[in-house]
DNA sequence: CGGATGTCAGGAACACTGACATAG
DNA sequence: CCTATGTCAGTGATCCTGACATCC
């Protein structure tokens, strides 16, 4: 068997699948009670810790288009959990920033994100976590690398 | 800082959300010229390694819902790549097979996705690699463990 | 009867691609 | 000119929900 197949029962890719479809549904499973998505979270998370990000900014953060996060945006922009200023201070770019209403709902994610985050990672010791924390960076820095259609990045 | 937060810079499950779509995005660039999606490629690796599996088996294990995976399914079949008897031989279950057209398919994609998955474990020992497989396992386990609305299964 | 399955259908949430204008 | 950004519009894939029949 598996002469030639990638062998799924250790394959780390597909490991790597599984586990963050595992989390993503934890994580929904919490947030949903808060109405609350994964992305919307990660976009009032991203900007309590980097108060100013842009659009575009927020959406490399939260692995989604800039598209996408500027729906997301409008939205909390409207409902008041998120402000941008009406004309840019400087070129196109609207630094954004967590009203105190949106520091508020992040706050309640936030309890409820982490349980998922100690559940993730109990039955772990300190070494094993950041082996894991190595590896994954590791594997994310190893397909940047070579991955896009730019051109061959592997050499020096 | 991050009196509360949970600190995406060193956060393991926002590293598992990244590497994970970093991944994502490194497959679908190898699978598109073959006019193929991860859950596409996913259904045919799973039907070449364990013959026979159901819908509803192939959409677990594929990460999606039964009915998302039933659609997938019916292309594929229409398409011949997968055969499914017209009467299920025993209770409702259509055992899924695949056809020397979809094995045919299934190496194409292989040899593709193989190429991402070296890639991707490039820089790590071997014994980072089974340290990484340990630690994804130990998060799947802890997370749908306490996870499931089902109850508590923590109990011996 | 309950539980799991296969299948079809409608609708909703989410994300992506394409396109355009602006700014550096 | 080229790149990055913000934004609008259309499209697609996925999911959820409900429904119905079948099989154990």
């Amino acid at each position: 068997m598996n002469q030639d197949g990638v062998d799924l029962e250790t394959s780390l890719g597909y490991l790597l699948k599984e586990a963050s479809s595992v989390l993503r549904v934890a994580m929904e499973e919490v947030l949903r009670p808060l109405g609350m998505s994964v992305t919307h979270y990660s976009c009032l998370e991203l900007l309590a810790q980097r108060p100013g990000l842009s659009n575009s900014e927020l959406a490399r953060g939260a692995f989604v288009t800039r598209q996408s996060m500027n729906v997301l945006l409008q939205n909390l922009e409207r409902e008041g959990y998120v402000t941008r200023p009406a004309e840019a201070p400087v070129g196109k770019v609207l630094p954004a920033r967590l009203t105190p209403r949106g520091r508020r709902s992040l706050e309640e994610a936030t309890v409820a994100v982490r349980s998922v985050e100690v559940r993730m990672l109990s039955g772990m010791t300190e070494a094993e976590r950041s082996g894991a924390f190595r590896s994954l960076q590791s594997m994310i820095r190893s397909l940047r690398e070579g991955g896009g259609g730019s051109g061959g990045g592997a050499g020096a």
